[in-house]
DNA sequence: ACTTGACTTAGAGCGCGCTCGAAGTTCTAA
DNA sequence: TTAGAACTTCGAGCGCGCTCTAAGTCAAGT
């Protein structure tokens, strides 16, 4: 009965550290994993999915928080399934808005970065 | 010789805390504020201009450290525009993939909303 | 003159999301 | 069989970017 993936492959697989995800499975974002005989943990191959999604949750902003909460809906089962929507779509909301943000700022950024190209070509002419 | 923006007001306009334009000066982000008599920091209207652009390099994520480096060699002068433009350069890079990954990570999120209101239509045919 | 509140400095403390260390057990390869 | 790597738990520690506290000074109103 010791079959599935050791921690490290597991790691390897999803991009986190094998501290991250004993880390993830103590504060709940992960529900308590199989182990072999020894004792040593075996990730399933399903698992990977839900770790992908959280991964993609972070990567966007959500506060680990919010994910703990997502998480103990998914636990759930299917009736918290109009709750855990509503979760993403104001997570989608806010990515939506961040996302506005920085193109906002990135055409500053842009402005400015012209505008020295344009300060660098008059010193240079009349610089050197 | 007392004229200038008050911490408090100044705060105000930028949008950042009093301690935090303290913290800024501190780690010189922001050159030594002039003071009144009183030592009381005075403002000028000039130093806007310079806080609202640090504001927008750390909403997109510039580091600390990179900003400090950014603001030391602004007050180097002229000669270090070049250095200036290749960091901004940089950051600029680095907000484009950053948009891009987001971008990708919210569609992924938004097909998973969609994915849940199927789910919730078909529960809620048989299921009700 | 006195109160109230905004300011000053220096340094401590905080929330977040990991990340690491210690001490012990188990697996793997020679 | 034995060395060394990989695993376990538990709790401490860290880097970041502020944010707050304490103790004191200064300014404005009554």
């Amino acid at each position: 009965m010791d079959t599935g993936i050791p921690i490290r492959a597991f790691a390897a697989r999803t991009g986190l550290s094998a501290h991250t995800l004993r880390y993830y499975e103590r504060i709940g974002l992960l529900d308590p994993v199989g182990r072999a005989s020894s004792g040593h943990r075996r990730y399933l191959a399903g698992d990977l999915a839900w770790v992908e999604f959280l991964t993609r949750l972070r990567a966007t902003g959500m506060p680990v928080r919010v994910m703990q909460r997502f998480a103990a809906l998914r636990r759930h089962g299917d009736r918290t399934l109009p709750e855990r929507r509503e979760l993403l779509e104001a997570h989608q909301r806010d990515i939506e808005q961040h996302l506005a943000d920085l193109q906002v700022n990135l055409a500053a950024i842009t402005e400015k970065i012209q505008h020295y190209r344009d300060l660098e070509v008059s010193n240079g002419q009349h610089g050197e």
